[in-house]
DNA sequence: AACAAGACCTGCATGC
DNA sequence: TGCATGCAGGTCTTGT
């Protein structure tokens, strides 16, 4: 389900309902996610007030009072949902932390690719799983060169390097996707065939597409919800994702399907080179 | 050692 | 209606 814009309109959810919070109480009813929950989950968490929440590509990081981290990642799947804790519990709610103020945090997976993870890093950046990952595209601070020096590294198909978290962060599927069709360049062009007069424009087509996913709360394809369970709107302007046989919106042209690493890609034949 | 392929799960749409 | 198939926003492991 998610990706960099849709974890980000959850954590901007979840900021006013959670942040000040104290944990009271916290019930695992499935511990078999993406990775067993650990044994010392429950009492590592109780009683913790969450102090922030971060955001790193695809996690979450809730900080902790005790100077412990929350880490969560919500797979394809997941969502975290703040509600009253007398409401009663939905199909695979795994993971349920009550509040002080009679609400409570859950994690709802179906597929069970999420992640939920305590730990004291010192740094959020010392996480195993946040270590590997390469730099956020919204990060003011990356440049075209940067990101030209990444695609020179490389022979792979362009979408394959955009989604690979080690080499960009939050990056996913659709976004990848919808920002090649602006920068007008085909998915399944070697890293190497782009030009460096298209880095800049790719990195400005990337960064447009996720800002204005964001603005609209992210997409929900088939069940995204936020933390106040209510839907993005990005979808609708989805220009190739999910759109096989559609005419592309700029030309016309029959939007082609094409499976890269197991992945559908989506491109318009005429438009991007 | 860089990639791709397959595995991990459940749910839904489609077609017979 | 019921069943089989394929597909899905992600990552992790395995194999080439």
């Amino acid at each position: 389900m998610p990706e960099l814009p849709e974890v980000e309109t959850v954590r901007r959810s979840l900021l006013p309902r959670v942040v000040g919070r104290t944990i009271v109480a916290v019930t695992v009813a499935e511990r078999r996610l993406r990775r067993p929950i650990q044994p010392d989950f429950e009492r590592r968490l109780a009683g913790q007030r969450i102090d922030a929440i971060d955001r790193r590509a695809k996690y979450l990081l809730f900080a902790l009072s005790r100077g412990d981290w929350l880490l969560a990642h919500l797979g394809m799947s997941g969502s975290l949902i703040v509600r009253a804790t007398a409401s009663p519990s939905v199909l695979h709610d795994h993971v349920r932390l009550r509040l002080d103020d009679d609400n409570e945090l859950v994690l709802n997976d179906p597929r069970r690719f999420g992640l939920l993870k305590v730990g004291a890093a010192a740094r959020a950046a010392d996480w195993p799983e946040l270590r590997v990952l390469g730099p956020d595209p919204l990060d003011s601070t990356l440049t075209s060169e940067q990101v030209g020096a990444l695609l020179r590294g490389s022979k792979r198909a362009i979408k394959n390097l955009l989604i690979d978290q080690t080499a960009l962060g939050g990056v996913g599927n659709i976004y990848a996707n919808e920002a090649l069709f602006r920068a007008r360049i085909r998915p399944t062009r070697r890293t190497g065939r782009v030009r460096k007069a298209e880095v800049a424009p790719l990195l400005d087509a990337l960064r447009a597409v996720l800002e204005e996913a964001i603005d609209l709360g992210g997409s929900s394809i088939s069940d995204y919800r936020d933390g106040d369970g209510r839907p993005g709107y990005f979808q609708l302007r989805l220009q190739v994702y999910n759109r096989e046989g559609e005419p592309c919106p700029a030309c016309g042209a029959s939007i082609r399907r094409v499976v890269q690493s197991g992945r559908s890609s989506f491109y318009c034949p005429k438009c991007q080179i």
